[in-house]
DNA sequence: CCGAAATCTTGGACAAAGTGCAAGTTTGTA
DNA sequence: TACAAACTTGCACTTTGTCCAAGATTTCGG
């Protein structure tokens, strides 16, 4: 049943073939064109399907543009990585991030360009924010999960939502910090943890500047 | 000129009356009916008006339903507060962040039906996650903008926008957890700047956990 | 190899969102 | 009153997205 889906056999790869071709048509028509320009029969007479065919492999024309939005099932990684950072969660969803963003085996220029678009065009934010907060939602839950587990690794008592929470807002702020840079920086600059740890402790003492005594005494 | 869009003229009234008719008959509907239902000519049935007035007053469903994203302009008001807080600008931020939201002059009723549209239906979340992204972006342009021209106030070397975006970060985190809490908690919980110091200094907290020592090197 | 079953593609009809425009109506003002 | 600005409306149009039925392709069992 799922080994038609995974395997390769000659359906499989036709709808990979297809997939992909919808894909680059959507996205390197809206680059050229222009958003506006990129409509659904465009893309279709691109790539060579029929609209019926678009919306069979899209639910929308925005993903099929932008990507359908970073939807990470908890899988055995993400549970790996968070158990080897438990003295420092926020560095573990860090990687927990860069793990979802990465197995979804996107094209990389698809995925340059569509940086592009949404640089290019400001109206299209909310598209990425949107896929963010996804993303971010999805970082909650599974790190809440994995803090309910795990008594031991908590740092702040209640509800473990809460701690995921605002362990997560802290670990993507300072990955907006980093993408921000990447994104102003020509895009020659690393995403490594040493950096991701400098903007951890920069937003620690930001934050921290409002609330004297709270945190080490 | 500007004086019969401010002041109370028969025109001005009546364009309230509409706009205020218009809103209370889409969110209405939504959550009498569901978002399904509530199409614009429902919506223009049930706020008698043409389907024509309704795109002269909102330039979507969506908007009508929602609100239209919180764009608030660099008042003078924000400047005030910033002035106020420059010690602990997060806590400025959070004062600007509920003035820009308090200065919208909504309907308390019709904020609270669409918090309750989100809550039910998941999949209108990206509705809210990009009213925040906005409202944040507006947050980190107006504290970069004050912080470079109140450089004694800062707290890091370097670019503006990078002190913005990690202080916008950290406040927007305890604000989303307030929030989270907020609405988990039947509403009955206080948003004021106690509990935002507190989650404010429990997020330094788990974010200064994963960088020891990184800040003053 | 052959036929049945599952899957995929396609075209067409349809509802709804959103845009543009021209005509008529109401309000503000001299 | 007369005129200009702003508002409302109906209509035609493009586009997105859904639904369905018919035909083509792939898979699989015998």
């Amino acid at each position: 049943m799922d080994d038609s889906r995974s395997s390769g056999g000659l359906r499989e790869r036709k709808r990979r073939a297809t997939e992909n071709a919808i894909e680059e048509a959507a996205v390197g028509l809206a680059l050229r064109d222009g958003i506006a320009a990129a409509t659904v029969e465009a893309i279709c007479r691109e790539a060579g399907v029929s609209r019926s065919t678009f919306f069979n492999y899209f639910p929308s024309k925005e993903q099929a543009i932008f990507g359908r939005a970073a939807e990470f099932a908890p899988d055995a990684t993400s549970e790996a990585i968070l158990d080897a950072h438990a003295g420092e969660l926020a560095v573990g969803v860090f990687y927990v991030g860069l793990h979802a963003l990465g197995s979804q085996r996107v094209n990389t220029e698809v995925a340059r360009a569509r940086v592009a678009l949404v640089a290019a065009d400001p109206a299209l934010a909310h598209h990425h924010a949107a896929a963010v907060a996804k993303l971010e939602a999805g970082l909650v839950a599974l790190l809440a999960d994995w803090l309910a587990r795990h008594p031991d690794a908590r740092r702040l008592p209640g509800d473990p939502l809460v701690e995921a929470t605002l362990t997560v807002a802290a670990a993507t702020g300072a990955g907006r910090l980093m993408m921000a840079e990447f994104l102003a920086g020509a895009g020659d600059i690393a995403i490594d943890e040493e950096r991701f740890r400098a903007a951890l402790a920069a937003m620690a003492l930001v934050a921290g500047a409002g609330a004297p005594g709270a945190s080490h005494g």
